[in-house]
This record gives C-alpha cells, structure tokens and sequence, in this order.
DNA sequence: GTTTAATCGAGACGGTACGTCAGGTCTTCTC
DNA sequence: GAGAAGACCTGACGTACCGTCTCGATTAAAC
C-alpha cells in the first residue's frame, strides 16, 4: 500500500534510536525535563547530536516518543457499569502519569507543547487519542444500557478526567490513594448519568 | 513582631516595580512564557537585572506576581444551590485562565513550579488558596443545606475542576463555551451529592 | 615502469574525476577555498564523498590538482638576455597567479600546505618544480653570457620571485600592472647580474 | 581630543584581556593557526567565550593582535647606504616571521585577511604600514644621496622584500641563513639604483 | 556464465567547532 | 545602599563539516 520508500544510503541504526530513547528517559528521572539537553542525551547515548536531530525535530517531540512508548492497544474495559469502565480507564491514566519518567517529564513536556500551535494539536491528537477511542466505546455501551445520554460530549469529559489526574499527580505531586481512580470515576459517572 | 528593615541606604524605587510588573505581563503575551527572559524584562523596563534579581528570586516568581494580580478578595459565591455556587466559581477560574497573559503563562509557569520542591508547595498554597477558601465555604453552606455529606474531599475536588479548566483552555487551547462553567458545575455538584 | 594495478573489480569513473575537478573550479571561484567543502564538491558534482576520499587524501591536494591544470612543459624563454627570460617566466607566474580559480585558491591553499610537514615539502616539490627547471636553463645560458656568476642562488631567486608575485597580487589583490613582470623582473636582473 | 566614552556599566577587565591575548599566543605556538579556536582560547585563558567576542570580531582579528605586538616605532636604519638600510629593515621583517608564534600563524592568517575584502585592506593598512613608513624614509634619504630615482615604487618594492621572506621563510619554511637580509638587500638595492 | 571485488550515489555515523543567547553574579559610576 | 549599565563565566542551542561507515546497485575482469 504505502510505498516505502526506495531506502537509499546507508540505514539508520536501530541501535543508535533505542539508546537515544534509553538515555532520555534515564535523564528524565535522573535530573528532569527542564535540566535534560540535547547534548547529554547525545553523549549519554553515545551518540552525536546529529543522530537526535535527524529523527527528531526537537525535545518534546523526542520525549514524548521516550516516555510514553506503553502501546494503548489495551482494550476498552467492560465491567457492566459507567463506573466500573472509567475507574479501570482512570486507573490506566494514574498509572501512566504516575510512572517516574512520565511523572518527571509530563508539566515541562506539555508546557513546551502548549507553546507550540503544531505541537499544541497533538495533545489531543496523539497523547489523548487511544483514551478518547477507548472511552468512546465506554460510552457507547453506557448509552445502550441507558446511564447517560446520546449526546454526553466526550472530549470535555476527558479533558475532565486527564486534567483532574495532571493536576493532581503531575503539578500537585500528590502521592495517589489508593481509590483516587473509583473516587473520580464515580463523582464523574454519577454527574453525568441521567437520573 | 517582623522587625522592619533598618532601612539604610536609598530605598527601592516603587516605579521599577512597577514598571518591571507591566514589561513581564507584555512579554507574556508577546512572546509567550519559554521566550520572555529577564534581560529582556529588564530592558523593556529600563531597569537593571540585578533591580529584578533584587526583588525575585527568578522567572517563575516574577511572572506569577506579574501575571495574578487579581486580589481575589471576591465573596464566596451565595446563589441558594450548591450547582449555582460552583458555577460562579469555575467561571473565576475560566475567566483568570483565559486572560490573555495567564494563558500565555500557565502551562510553562506551572511546570517551571511543579520542578522546583519549593516553587511546588505554593501550587497550592499561593495559586489555589483564594479559590479553596471560597469553596470551603461553598461546601459548609451545602452541607446545612444538606446537599453533600460533611466529609467531601476539597482540595480533591477543587484540583478537579482546575485541572479540567487547565487542561481544557490551558493546555489544548479550547475556546471556552459560553456554559462551560455550568456545565462543569453541574456534573461536579450532581456527582458529589449525597442523593 | 609503473607495475600497473592489479585492476580487479569496476574500474574508476573517469567522468566522476572530471566532474568533481570542474566542481571544485567552480567553487573556488564562487565562493572561495575556505568556503568549499568537500561535501559542497561532491554534490555538485553528483558524486559521493567516498568518491573524492578515494582519490584524493583530503581538500588541499583537491584544490591542487583542479587549480593548477596547466602542464607547464613550456619550453624555457631565451630572449637573449637575462631580463628578457626572467620577464617571460615572470608574467607566466603573474598569468598563473591572475587566473580566477588560482586567485581564489592561493592563500588558503598554500596556508594548507604550510601548515602540513609533508605538504609543505610538496610546495618546492610539486608547485615551484616547473618554474625552477625553466629557471636553471635560463641561469645557465646567463652564466655562458657572462652575466650572472655560476653559484647564484636558484631557489633563493625563485622564491624571491613567486614571493613578490603572490603577495602583490595574491595577498594584497593588486590589478597587476602591464609592465609589472618586465619592471621585476628588471630590479632582480640588474640585481644578480656581475656588474 | 578622542573623547572617550562615558564609561557606563562595568569596565572591561584588562586581566582578560592579557589572559586570552597570552592563550592565544600558546596556542598558535603549541598547535598552529587552524587547529586553534575561539572554544579552546576562551577555556585556556578562563574566560567564556563571549567576553572574546565581545573584543574581537573573529579569530583573524584575535590571532592578529596577539601576534603582531611589537609596537614598531623603532627608528628607520640610517647606514649611510641604501644597501646597508635595506639589510637592517629586512633583517627586522626576518625577526618578525622567524618568531615561533608568527611562524605559525602567518600562512592562515594572511589566508584568512586575504579572504575577506575589509581584512584585505588592513594587510597593507595595518600590517605593512610601520614598515613602509621606515622604507619611506630610507628611500628619501637614498636619493638625496643620488642612489635611487625619486619615483621608485615603493608599495611595489616592499611587496617584494615581504612577499620574498614570507615565501621563503613563512611558506617553505627554510632556516633563514646568517645572511639572508643583506644577500636580499644587496640585490634589491642594487636592482633599483640608477647606476 | 558465474563468481569476485572494487566503485558508484546516497546518506547515516560520532565528533568538533561555530557564533548566539540566557542565566545569575559582579563591578563600575551616579543618585 | 539602590539603581542603570554592562562585563563576566557557564552552558545549551541548532547547524555545518569532518572523514569514516554501511547500504544496495553497477561494472568489469577472473574463473
């Protein structure tokens, strides 16, 4: 389908790209977003600064790709009820911002693509997308067994249940209860249910 | 109590203040937060940086004073309904993140805050603060009124609703819905009701 | 004579060579030796790095061989006088130093070979070799003339001449003058001569 | 006369003025004029690199003043002949190319001067001037004694002497012999006298 | 006719230097 | 002592070349 393309010169190194990734993320943890260069991921990767910048436009984009590799090909959950379904979705969510590196990387990292217009649309694009497709199933069910309405808007609510993890976890740095996900899940759930 | 500085020497000029205050805040909106530096400030305002240096410990401080100006010394919210209250107090929030200056500062000032321990523990304290007295109150009137239980979570709650308004206007940039607040606030007073 | 390459496998492209001796003209005189890069050759001249790496050690012995083309197998002057011959040598010198390529290529080119031991032997070696056959004969025919003494210092002349030569018009970039070889090459005649 | 200027702000600290000047005099020496950059000048003399450029627009311009100290307000020769003249002042031009850091910096740095039109100015502005002013002299001198003509081109006479010890010495880099100022002298003052 | 090997265009690779800019401190003179 | 000015050291930026390497594809001579 996609032709790929004819591949001329030399390839590029599998091995250079994973421990590009590698070193970013151990300097996430190690010293942050803000204090993690360019030239440090290169010489921690053992790499020249090159390499980084042939693949990647910058260092959001490069940490992103760094931090956030868990493939979300999880599928939706099915517990039999709203509030079943978001606290597992929710859970998913804690876990992720709660990872060290996701958790040293994640206000810098969206601060830089917030100030980006291009990068700015793939929050939603790329970072919320597999959570929007998997509440999007949620919901449908929902629907079907009739706890909300047909026309329940999505995206404010997973901006609602995203925001309320990032503020709370990420900026905050509150350390997470262990029923935080059932808690939110269920104020949410049962504001948007229609009795 | 504070013994008052011996106050020697020439005392600080309250125009620099001022002036240093007005330069952040059209910086802001010029350039955003990541490209404001303080040289740059410092020029704008016909200042030395060492006149900034003197009064701020960094970037951060600066433009969160310069930025928060608003004494929010409103009344908490009183309109009968524990829905009509949060209402009037998410459309606070939506209007403090939409001002030209906050938006171009939030995500950048927050994450340059959640990075430092220090700066981290004023997230709370300094930046909700004004808003988690109004809805201490908020949620005291409610509870006589009997629409939610006594021990509702407040700063949960309160991390909520900033967060979502962070996230959805802050972060991805939404323009806000004119009843994005009574939206909000519905969902939130109906989810955290006792029936 | 020379033992012949085994020449196994594909033999050299001599359109490659020709292209990127033409490239090189081409950029010495657009934009300079300091300016032209190797990789700058190869693209102009649609040809690999490794194909100029191949052949030639590195930019200096490029230059070289694509500056000075001119197979100097001119025969010796013989005007009849010392003057008249050094003339004819010198406006040889004060063309070869003129041309475009070779204006743009001298002082950076020789500064490359004085700046690399095994180069710099190359400068009396390979670029004066030409000039000081001719100027041997000339010498000797002087000699038999009476004109000059028997042990005049050849090379010591040679760069004398070359010298004058490239700091007029090389360095300093004079217009050289019509008569500017028969004026030199007056003073030194007049000035190595018996009497 | 020159009115200096007001002065505001810190003055330049003439410690690092001295300290990068001597850096970059050790380092022409000890690694020659390509191999030397601003980076390494800057480290050596512990100083950051803007405070270099701050003085000096590029690395010709540092290594020239680094260089080329000698404040050449010596008297011009008076021997009583032009011969004897032209020796003293040649000799000097020897000292002056001979000295281990112009040794290593002339080739590269002349490339550097020639390679761009305003330095190119400065090589007979800057870089001849002392010496022609002596030659100037010397040459007045020479012809009220009736040895030369008044209208003997100097500029072109003094290319000659410095083109003849830069190539020999500078380029080709040969031992210059005991007597290599007066052998030259002797050909050049006998080339242009009138008899 | 098949191996074998060097060459080709292309471009990735680890380095090094570039010249600029921001951070935060210091040092001068002036008020 | 505060203030404006600006020098100072540190360190990161993103780009450009360096000379080497690794691809797949040619192109001949050797087998």
């Amino acid at each position: 389908m996609s032709s790929s393309p004819p591949s001329r010169g030399r390839p590029r190194d599998p091995r250079s790209h994973e421990a590009i990734i590698r070193a970013t993320a151990e300097l996430m943890v190690e010293v942050g977003y803000a204090a993690t260069s360019i030239g440090a991921v290169a010489a921690r990767a053992g790499v020249g600064k090159d390499t980084i910048y042939r693949r990647w436009p910058g260092k959001p984009e490069l940490v992103f790709e760094a931090v956030f590799t868990t493939t979300d090909d999880l599928p939706p959950p099915d517990t039999g009820t709203l509030a079943g379904d978001l606290t597992v979705l929710l859970q998913g969510l804690v876990d992720e911002f709660r990872a060290p590196a996701a958790a040293a990387a994640l206000p810098g990292l969206l601060a830089d693509f917030a100030a980006d217009p291009e990068l700015r649309a793939r929050i939603r694009g790329d970072f919320l997308a597999p959570s929007k497709a998997r509440l999007l199933v949620v919901f449908e069910r929902a629907v079907l067994r009739g706890e909300i309405a047909g026309e329940t808007p999505v995206d404010l609510v997973l901006d609602t249940l995203a925001g309320a993890v990032f503020f709370h976890i990420g900026l905050i740095g509150e350390h997470p209860d262990q029923e935080l996900a059932a808690l939110l899940a269920a104020v949410v759930a049962k504001g948007i249910e229609v009795r």
